[in-house]
DNA sequence: CCGGCTTTGTGAACGTGTGCACGAGTGTCT
DNA sequence: AGACACTCGTGCACACGTTCACAAAGCCGG
């Protein structure tokens, strides 16, 4: 059964470093740079000049041999090919302490994902307005989905509350989910998820500090030397 | 100049996962659970049994053929390896929106990161007091990070601010930082960073949702079946 | 219009991560 | 005790990702 091929595959790892790109393209182009070499583009973004070129190719043959990419296009080339040329509305499940933070955080509606809606179960929480939006009961949810064709949803909810609120937002028709909270969450295939976790950050930045101190007798010498890190 | 040779050093790919399995195990033992096999502890965290197996390798056998894991025992050899066996008291920068919830969230001392301090610069927000902490000024980040041993520290600043806040922290003495600035931070080789970027997150989801309506032709039929997705 | 300089685009080599498949132990039942 | 069922640990092949290195291509000055 062969399935309609899309045009060119994106490898994840290049998609994931895209939004970076994006980012730093759009700054320079507000600092009125028309021109970017891929060396330039690659100490911003804190890679490998190499990775940056094989990352752009795959988005087509867009630069200048002995010139580097014009901003502007590069932007206009990224955003097409991440998606970003309509809005994407979220719905926010749970409005606890960081689903407030969310939505009450302006980054998200800016850059083109705004927020739709806020739920919760919590009566004494409905009706309470965060970051502009009034928050509602769960069960509209389906109704905040459809009528204002969402796609995406953030799992926002203490933990035991999550696989419920996954459960829900893909009943209401969602297709893509980003999740908070710490907990496994089980889908059907064709929904795509994605994690944030805290506590998986910093136990891996435990791990590094405690193997710092293991390894104790390695040459301090070089701190001094600075590196960028992918933000 | 050879240098002390870790014991054995752990793939990147697997260090990020320890800590998924070890919630899941630590909820099993929680439930009385006294032994797991990798097919099961596979299913609950949503990856491959044979990863399972091949990322506890890393850490010793400590399995028991035709058996299965000792639930207690690779909980306690985990948060060996990664660096659990004490806390690690962590310091925020920036009580905005984001620093605040970061602050009341409680989840963070329970897992064994305590939060040792939060500052900011703006004077309004000194002294106003987040989830136990009062909120101190940037100057003192120094003295915090020294008197109460912290070497991790969190940017939660708005984007502009960040590269400044990381080299206080690294001046302060702090050797990991976790960023949720969308920006890149340029730091000494020797300071370990790692990011958290809402942006990127939900730029990465609408990309796969862009090719979705691409490829419209998709079967859709296996819409039902489903599956764990790592959290 | 030619030679030299710059920078892209990509083949090829290398390194890391994944998953299968199976040998090697361990426990259980008769 | 022996046969059998179960599950770990790991060698191997393959896929994916990164980096080097260089030819191709464009620009510029004389």
């Amino acid at each position: 059964m062969p399935v309609e091929r899309p045009r060119r595959r994106i490898p994840e790892a290049t998609v994931a470093r895209l939004p970076v790109y994006l980012r730093i393209l759009a700054e320079q182009a507000e600092l009125e740079v028309e021109r970017i070499s891929s060396d330039r583009l690659a100490e911003l973004a804190g890679v490998n000049a190499a990775k940056v070129r094989k990352d752009l190719s795959y988005l087509g043959s867009y630069g200048t041999r002995g010139v580097g990419y014009e901003v502007a296009f590069l932007v206009y080339q990224i955003r097409r090919e991440l998606g970003l040329t309509h809005d994407w509305p979220v719905v926010i499940v749970g409005a606890g302490n960081l689903g407030q933070a969310l939505a009450g955080y302006g980054g998200f509606g800016e850059r083109g994902f705004p927020v739709a809606g806020v739920v919760d179960v919590d009566p004494t929480k409905i009706g309470t307005v965060l970051g502009g939006v009034r928050v509602r009961h769960i069960d509209e949810l389906s109704q905040i989905v459809q009528s204002r064709r969402v796609s995406i949803g953030v799992v926002a909810t203490p933990p035991a509350a999550a696989q419920d609120a996954a459960e829900r937002l893909v009943r209401a028709g969602v297709t893509s989910i980003l999740n908070f909270a710490p907990v496994v969450l089980t889908v059907p295939r064709s929904v795509e998820v994605r994690k944030v976790d805290l506590a998986v950050e910093l136990q891996i930045l435990s791990y590094h500090e405690q193997r710092r101190s293991d390894g104790q007798l390695r040459s301090v010498g070089n701190t001094g030397s600075s590196r960028s890190v992918s933000a």
